[in-house]
DNA sequence: GCGACAG
DNA sequence: ATCTTGTCGC
């Protein structure tokens, strides 16, 4: 019921300054064939963080998902988002990266990338935390838009911020509802569309995302059909960002 | 003042 | 995100 309002002009201003170092680039990193990826998600059960990466090998070849538990103590305000999920995403990259060996090239994610108010998602906080190319893939936007793309499969539309273009709202499949893509770091605009168009299946979601939270939801639920692998606790990630 | 608001 | 019944559709 009650948000922390009070936070939210140093919260803010964190994030205007972190958006500096974003690389938004006009011909940025696209996957070659064969480079491993990674789409993230997360299912909370309280505090509990749920989080769960499928892992891919470009364009089309499914290589494992993992799933891990951690607590996260920031809690979710609209548009701070970052802060509360992009720790444990980073978390569970890390563990990928240390325990399995999964070096992604790139990382798709649950939610916005520079199509935000202050031009900075959770795709571009990780992005930067982990000098990675990332796109945001979400299922609801948080800027306004004139009006929607034709409900068929492959239809985009620019979602603007002040006149300027930061993101897509994409058609992934027919006479369904879009979902809103764009760029979080070192991956251009149109790219960033592309890429998510490219990675939808016969869903909505794109397979990858819809996995990983196959995956986050089983562990909260303590289930496992066989398709995903368990790391039990991942390390928790000390808030080096915040010292300058 | 009121409503809207990624996950 | 999560709390929830029934219902429609592949």
């Amino acid at each position: 019921m009650e948000q922390p309002i009070v936070e939210s002009e140093a919260l803010a201003q964190e994030q205007k300054t972190l958006s500096n170092m974003v690389i938004i680039p006009d011909a940025g990193y696209f996957p070659k064939p064969g480079d491993v990826f990674v789409a993230l998600d997360i299912q909370y059960q309280g505090d509990d963080a749920h989080v769960a990466g499928d892992v891919w090998a470009w364009p089309k070849e499914h290589l494992g998902t993992y799933a891990g538990l951690i607590t996260v103590t920031v809690p979710y305000v609209p548009s701070y988002f970052c802060f509360r999920e992009g720790p444990p995403l980073l978390a569970l990259v890390r563990r990928l990266s240390k325990e399995c060996k999964i070096l992604p090239k790139f990382l798709v994610i649950d939610g916005h990338g520079i199509a935000h108010p202050r031009k900075f998602g959770v795709a571009c906080w990780l992005g930067i935390a982990l000098n990675l190319p990332t796109i945001g893939c979400a299922k609801d936007t948080l800027i306004h838009y004139d009006a929607l793309p034709e409900k068929q499969r492959g239809q985009t539309r620019e979602v603007l911020l002040n006149q300027e273009p930061v993101g897509y709202i994409v058609s992934t499949q027919d006479d369904t509802r879009p979902i809103y893509v764009s760029p979080g770091h070192l991956v251009s605009l149109a790219d960033s569309a592309k890429i998510a168009l490219e990675l939808a299946g016969n869903y909505r979601i794109p397979d990858p995302i819809r996995n990983a939270d196959h995956a986050a939801r089983e562990h909260a639920k303590g289930i496992n059909d066989g398709t995903w692998k368990d790391l039990g606790t991942l390390e928790p990630i000390l808030p080096w960002w915040k010292e300058k």
